[in-house]
DNA sequence: TTGATATTTTATCAATGATTCAAATATCCA
DNA sequence: TGGATATTTGAATCATTGATAAAATATCAA
């Protein structure tokens, strides 16, 4: 039977939620992530849960490219492509360098690849 | 210098994307994900891009959880949840068992688990 | 310098998505 | 059956986001 659970946690103001185990919640309460890691995590998931920027992702996994052939093997926009990367970039998830006028983008770190392989076999199965 | 590439591969129409390095191109064109897959993976990280849909993952990475108490957990409303726990339960990452009028949700499978746990030392350092 | 190329940025529009409230189901218990 | 509880669903609103085009920046080469 649902009984209230003060959960309040001695904040000026008193908010209940009715529950059913109230010792679980307050335990899985006291383990609640951060907000900051929350958010990080958010951003992380929803920068890569975009088919563009998955591709881009992708095709960064086999190789170095600068920003017009990535456009090329993406059969999209340069202008299209360089937003996307843009906020690949922001999330540390890309990394480039400068050669000239041309700039080479490529995967930040292993993590990221890992996350990527890992989803790839999640959705292949 | 960049020279045109013809990539339209017997399509009716004749499409050129000036590229720096063909081969690579073609060859990165050639290892395209199909289509499937790339929305199938933008679909997976879409869905747990969303900061309220994380918490849900990692709390039930920790414990099965009835709607309720999820939302005492979250402190969020119970209609809130439920639909968020129904785009979760769409992409198949969230599974549930009936036990009268409560609904206790749990986590799919354990690849699920393992990219939210990856992406959260990814964020964490 | 001038023109050409590679990339980035700004601005705008349409589409998508999260949240809320209200109503609808479904199940239990008296 | 009637009333209470647990969850789901639908509609409305508001904010976010992606795509596109056009302009701006940066670099090279003649």
């Amino acid at each position: 039977m649902a009984t209230p659970i003060d959960i309040s946690k001695g904040s000026p103001e008193i908010c209940e939620f009715p529950v059913i185990d109230g010792e679980k919640v307050r335990a899985l309460m006291d383990r609640r992530l951060p907000d900051r890691v929350v958010r990080g995590l958010a951003e992380l998931f929803k920068v890569m849960g975009d088919p563009t920027r998955a591709k881009i992702v992708h095709t960064l996994t086999q190789e170095e490219l600068c920003v017009c052939d990535l456009a090329a093997v993406l059969e999209m926009s340069v202008s299209a492509v360089s937003h996307h990367l843009r906020l690949l970039r922001n999330l540390r998830l890309v990394k480039f360098r400068k050669e000239g006028r041309i700039v080479y983008y490529s995967l930040e770190d292993a993590h990221v690849i890992q996350i990527f392989l890992e989803a790839l076999t999640h959705v292949k199965e």
